[in-house]
DNA sequence: TTCATGTGTAATAAAATTATTACACATGAA
DNA sequence: TTCATGTGTAATAATTTTATTACACATGAA
């Protein structure tokens, strides 16, 4: 049974959640866009210039921070009158252990046609 | 200052180490992989057939769990004289979380030439 | 109206990852 | 000698990821 490994709102059951988290932790530049979240939520285009991308590429690793459920965004229309849309980091703390990988390992089968034919 | 993040023989410092880990546990077949040497250690064609692909692709797989430092290996000559090669899995277990993210996320630098030009 | 700033995405290029195929070579047993 | 089993890798193909460029559209202020 698959429980206990972490903490927070984030709430990972299948091999596939965690693997999406893996992936999404796997790249600088996300690792870079959770520690000025960790700051505070910040609205897309602020959030793209403090890391130093571009407004596309921004989204496109964003699109995998909520994916795997890091971080959440709420639009809001600002007081200027302005949509803004808003990113913030979810509340998180997992724990990795060999115990738990080999537990997600029972559900993974791999099908290959080629088996080394050598 | 980093420490406290991990137990066992993983010895993650730099934001590159984690990231090699992250990307090590994010694909099916490493998991897989993983999960099998859980059990135990075991030789690279037996572990292809375990995990049900080709020793090529086993070889491309492992080899980022080696960088990762998960796994490790060990040449030995079996009973029978053959030349075998044994992978073992380390022993470890890392603690993610939001501060831990923060802390790596000062060391990241991104520089990029564009900055949506738009 | 024009400018600065915000939103979003489609199309494409570049680079990296994943997968396959085909080799070479060694040993023990039949 | 031939077969089964082990080792390892080079070359290529297929696919996915990452990055760039160029759009469109909205609002408030000058």
């Amino acid at each position: 049974m698959i429980m206990g490994n972490f903490v927070g709102d984030l709430n990972l059951k299948k091999y596939e959640d965690y693997i999406n988290v893996f992936d999404a932790l796997s790249h600088p530049v996300r690792i870079k866009i959770i520690g000025i979240l960790a700051e505070g939520r910040q609205y897309v285009s602020e959030l793209a210039r403090l890391v130093n991308i571009s407004r596309p590429l921004l989204y496109m690793h964003i699109k995998k921070l909520e994916t795997a459920r890091l971080v959440t965004s709420a639009m809001e229309i600002s007081e200027s009158g302005k949509a803004m849309k808003y990113y913030a980091l979810e509340d998180f703390e997992l724990q990795i252990t060999k115990e738990l990988l080999n537990e997600l390992s029972q559900n993974i089968i791999i099908e290959t046609p080629s088996k080394d034919s050598d």
